[in-house]
DNA sequence: CATCTTGCTAATGTACACAAAATGTGCACA
DNA sequence: TGTGCACATTTTGTGTACATTAGCAAGATG
């Protein structure tokens, strides 16, 4: 799939990346890429520098680019760190939001509700990350940006990770989180932080349990075959 | 100063911006710089980038690099941030750290009260930077470290440009500083993470009182003129 | 006199060719 | 059969020439 821009491969990656399109760890060949898209090894190069400046890849000296990778001790650190940065940035957001920046808000949920009425949940996911980086850019502190772009690449990738098509419970999951996201939203625009944190928390809280659900699932139940027929099974 | 390596050039810019010999906002020229540092283009455009990636520069399209600006907006954020994080990122610290980091942090303490006892305010700030960013290491968490690294570039530029050579209040503000930095030592060492969160609030409190004290200095005394000479003053 | 247009200049962005380094492979030898 | 070394291949790093763009200044025009 030629795109032909250097911008278009920017974020060309960045999606595939985010949908685990290409998976962490993969390694991203410099000759192929740039074939691909159409453009030299060096606009390229470029576009790997500025998605590592951003956490998305990592460069190696003479071992190339590859994809961020996640491993356990990345998990740990990512469920210990988030809710706190989470938290401080939906205040910041609720203070010092813009009027411009609350439209695109609602122009990010609006796509995250259609995403998630035609059933595309690599569309979805996108949408949400979208989001939550437009509240990070509410916050107007490029300190804790740096953090909470980092933190919504894992985010982001976690979910498609731990997505299950099958479970019911994930349709559950994913309209409460539009609820919740419409509630933030309100919370933001009324300038009440205290609420925006509380209701940040809850979809935390969500997002976490969904994870936490997909690592520990209920048991299967351990009478499958009935006493009565196990006379006789071997 | 021609440094030849391509890590040099990146080493020699970040001391240049954080020692503020590259003042926030001034334009950065790639021909020249290129030919300072006996390197082409093409890499030294791959430092820069990895520069914005961390938050030394900004790279503007078709408008070349700068070295990342500090207006009072940024000044605001900054103290607004830095104490939860830095409180953080000691706990962790206190948690993660590893014997060889231990080593290495006494080895910064080491280079910090040297530059002190030489009196060389440019190698005490570098070495008081090294000092914080070994312990972001400690903390082994790469969300909190993008975030501390930012921080780090705005505190020791703003140290910089609030020091007061002449102060007597300066020397016993940075010795008290070292004093501190032992305590963290010690707090870090015996993994007692609340008290590593005390001691670098402590911490904090002494840096953000010495830039407090510079932008709102003691009032001139009133009576700079004694009343006796005042009325053949004019 | 103000303002818009237009061309120039100096900088950044791109492509490509070459150099250097790392990895993989095949062979010799123990 | 396993190990080590040398070579070949692949991939990344660099230098240089060229294309493109933004900013500016001079001129024209109302």
């Amino acid at each position: 799939m030629p795109k032909g821009s250097k911008d278009g491969c920017f974020e060309s990656l960045k999606q595939q990346i985010l949908t685990t399109a290409l998976e962490p760890g993969a390694g991203l060949d410099e000759a192929s890429l740039s074939a691909q898209y159409g453009i030299s090894r060096t606009p390229l190069r470029e576009v790997l520098q500025r998605l590592a400046g951003q956490g998305y890849v990592q460069i190696e000296s003479h071992r190339g680019a590859k994809v961020a990778s996640m491993d356990v001790s990345v998990m740990r650190t990512f469920f210990q760190t988030a809710p706190m940065v989470y938290a401080n940035i939906a205040r910041l957001a609720a203070e010092n939001r813009t009027g411009a920046q609350l439209d695109m808000l609602k122009d990010d949920q609006r796509a995250f509700t259609q995403a998630i009425a035609k059933n595309d949940p690599t569309a979805s996911a996108l949408a949400n990350h979208r989001f939550h980086a437009t509240i990070g850019e509410m916050a107007q502190n490029p300190y804790l940006m740096a953090c909470l772009d980092r933190l919504l690449i894992d985010h982001t990738r976690l979910g498609q990770t731990f997505y299950r098509p099958a479970a019911p419970s994930e349709k559950v999951a994913i309209l409460k989180a539009a609820e919740q996201h419409d509630a933030m939203i309100s919370a933001i625009e009324a300038r009440e932080p205290s609420l925006a944190i509380d209701l940040t928390l809850q979809h935390w809280d969500l997002s976490r349990d969904r994870m936490e659900r997909f690592v520990r699932p209920d048991p299967l139940p351990v009478d499958v075959i009935p006493l009565k027929d196990r006379a006789n099974a071997f």
